[in-house]
DNA sequence: CGATAGGTTGAAGAGGCTCAATTCCGGTGG
DNA sequence: CCACCGGAATTGAGCCTCTTCAACCTATCG
């Protein structure tokens, strides 16, 4: 039931449509955008970048100068220690904005790298917007808004790792990942895409690709989900929420 | 040789005077402060109040309305699960800040509770300068700052939670805290103030309290640490930062 | 002096890892 | 259209880290 008033069929499916509607669209969720401001989306989306799978976005520890946004593909923040392993922090779907100079840190935490070819707003008026704050209020504020969603991600991936099973941790990124794709149109218990390797999942995830792989088998023998190509059914989200102990992040009222 | 440089023998013992004095220091050390910014963290240190250990500060949901900053004593971020395991994100430290209702993110992602008793500069003042940031710029900077530094701590979290081990995982949480304790004046290879339980590590770094212990006497075996009281000695600070791969955040270049 | 929180210890078992081999599949070249 | 290739997925077996449970010890405090 929480099922079908969650789900994305209110959402118009953002990712068909042009890219400058996706990212305002997504951007005036968090926060209400003036007529100005959506021209200089529309700017910034004319031309957008193209970038291949396995690329490096950015780099960890280098200084912060360029803003994008996610307008295709899928992409992700992530360290790599020094004897190999990595770790990733989280994803960046189509809609989601990265790269911020901003808030006084001006140096990357962590890189970030693309899953798949990507399409990503050019730097040029995302900067502008960051050096005048004052004439874009409401990007300013959705873009905080943003971010401040992103950080509850990363809260939520902190307690994946520190208190889940495997078998709690798949169930509940996969509910999370289901909810974003649900606010960009993808609705919550159809087939939704998710190019994700098991190893990236387990590198996400902390667990082993073997592991990975033997509990994703179990979620499909208990038909909680199924999987074609690289996409993903969320047959039960009711149940695989409940499994995963998952709490919709609060929506913030959008009292400006 | 990492040790010596990054010692604070030339940090004051900043715990010793007086609060203001503290609070005024640690924030300079993110921005530059005015005199202005100066006098009014003296008022806002003027009648600081008094928390006792296990003391929610704020609840997850909850409003985000009482900004403050930690004069004495420690607490810690952290989200119950429904069946009642707990996960710690991070640890706030005397000097530390929290609560900051800005950046658009008016619910608490997560609560925050004491661990010990502590001493807390009130609202009154830094309400004021989030609501007039233009007056007070180098604050807002140096608040910024310090979120930044707060959200690197917990990116780190992810890393030793998602691809350490117990052993290494507790060494990098030991020389993190080292060394956030050295910026506060306890010197980087001298008994520090820690006053945790072995219950709240585990519940920081995703381990039972068994396994905690249990590491912890290696730790000593190998003489890499010893403790004593609430207080602790990493003997061999380079040591523990190579077994758990441990980087100092970078420093950023205060030029704004 | 008892109460209570925190620390310590032992034993057994589960969850997840590693290693290694095999299969599947989408693309590529002949 | 087929053979082949490489990346990804799958499977089996053994082992090891860490957990759980349960008991016991130790300090501190009213």
């Amino acid at each position: 039931m929480q099922t079908e008033m969650a789900s994305g069929a209110g959402n118009p499916r953002l990712i068909d449509r042009k890219p400058h509607e996706l990212l305002w669209r997504r951007l005036s969720s968090f926060a209400p955008l003036s007529d100005q401001e959506r021209s200089i989306i529309r700017q910034t989306c004319a031309a957008p970048g193209q970038v291949r799978a396995g690329v490096e976005l950015y780099v960890e520890g280098e200084p912060l100068s360029k803003p994008g946004a996610l307008l295709a593909g899928w992409a992700c923040r992530l360290r790599v220690l020094s004897d190999g392993r990595r770790q990733i922090f989280d994803f960046l779907l189509p809609g989601d904005l990265f790269g911020h100079p901003a808030r006084a840190e001006p140096l990357a935490a962590a890189s970030a790298a693309t899953l798949t070819a990507v399409s990503i707003a050019g730097t040029g008026c995302l900067v502008e917007m960051v050096r005048e704050p004052d004439r874009f209020p409401g990007l300013c504020r959705a873009w905080a808004a943003a971010q401040a969603r992103q950080e509850a991600y990363l809260l939520n991936h902190v307690v994946r790792l520190g208190r889940q099973t495997a078998y709690e941790r798949i169930a509940h990124l996969l509910v999370e990942l289901g909810h974003r794709l649900d606010e960009i149109g993808f609705p919550l218990g159809s087939f939704v895409p998710m190019p994700l390797t098991q190893e990236v999942v387990g590198d996400a995830l902390g667990l082993s690709v073997v592991h990975v792989n033997r509990t994703l088998q179990q979620l499909k023998r208990e038909r909680l989900i199924e999987t074609k190509a690289a996409s993903v059914r969320l047959i039960e989200p009711d149940a695989l929420a409940e499994i995963a102990d998952f709490r919709l992040p609060r929506r913030v009222p959008s009292t400006g």
